[in-house]
DNA sequence: TTGACTGGCGAACGAACGTTCGCTTATGGT
DNA sequence: ACCATAAGCGAACGTTCGTTCGCCAGTCAA
């Protein structure tokens, strides 16, 4: 279908621009010459899914906007390069922020959990609240400073433990304080 | 200044509709009764640099939308949560994502890298590209199959290791040839 | 060949847009 | 107490918005 050629010159244009174009923006991106064109290829692109529009009749971006195609998996298959689009497309941020409100972003030093998959120079997407449960991995308070550790519960008896055998479970005298859970991790090469 | 809560507010709006309020809009949203103060508030929140206008006068969002807060190293410092944006605010997709139009998501499955923090279940954002550099990690294609490995070029041999010593190196006996390179990795827990 | 359907064109509609004006009220420094 | 400045109000401006209309050229099935 010719409305897919289309479709990439609009969300070109939402890239650029951070904003939906109009009407009138779209009819010289798609070389149409009537307003109406553009009204009734919207609405079968609306059909289509890919676009939206609010009640007051403005463009909205859908989550094709926003998408990073997902190619299957690296070991087992053989991806077909002609069918990107076969998973769900998603944007980072719908995919890796549930509560925009309460998340942040925090640089990992140190090699404490490497055996989890946590190096040095990772970044952590963490999630400010001061309950976890067992096994999650948290950032606490310890002696004045934060740190890194995977949370263990067993019994009444609640540690902190790397993941990295040269360095021995924290075993808190006083109170732990939870200052956040980790939820995502991300890494930059 | 007051103008935080009021710029939270529009900011809460892109959140929930995917675009920025007209000035009406802005209105109600910060109990004004007059477009006049919309419009005055809206320079001083771009004198800020906190929304920005294109030459047709429509309000475009800025990095300050989809900024995640940075609050810091998790093992050094102990960050001050009263001062949150410490770090240049920047969104998931502007850090991670270079050229969108090369950009694929992969699932990795098996352990053949876990000795460089990728675990199985982890998420590989790939750019498509056939040249890569020394000690890069690529998806080369194999026996028809595709695999994720470190590329090592000595001299004029290349080969693909893999970051766990259960797994011997490859050494391509015809052509070898890179189908992605890894540009950052993603985790959910 | 006919008739239903689709897609593009050009013109027009009211509504909403961003902007500007003159005026009033609050605020802050001297 | 004074004046300068800033912030909010209400009304109006020209422009652009999304929408709708009638019309015409293709397409495809009956």
């Amino acid at each position: 279908m010719a409305t897919a050629a289309q479709f990439h010159k609009i969300v070109a244009f939402y890239d650029a621009h951070r904003r939906m174009p109009s009407y009138q923006e779209i009819m010289s991106l798609v070389r149409f010459r009537s307003k109406d064109s553009v009204f009734k290829l919207v609405n079968r692109l609306i059909d289509q899914g890919r676009i939206k529009k609010d009640k007051t009749g403005r463009l909205l971006p859908t989550r094709y906007f926003f998408a990073i195609p997902w190619l299957g998996s690296v070991v087992a298959g053989y991806p077909n390069p002609a069918e990107e689009e076969l998973l769900d497309p998603i944007s980072l941020e719908e995919f890796l922020v549930k509560n925009k409100e309460s998340t942040y972003m925090l640089n990992v030093t140190g090699d404490s959990m490497i055996d989890a998959g946590i190096m040095p120079g990772d970044i952590v997407l963490v999630e400010r609240r001061e309950e976890a449960k067992h096994g999650e991995i948290v950032v606490a308070e310890v002696d004045g400073e934060w740190t890194l550790k995977r949370l263990c519960k067993r019994g009444r008896k609640v540690t902190l433990e790397a993941a990295n055998k040269n360095y021995p479970p924290i075993e808190p005298k006083n109170e732990l304080r939870i200052a956040a859970v980790v939820c995502s991790l991300i890494r930059k090469y």
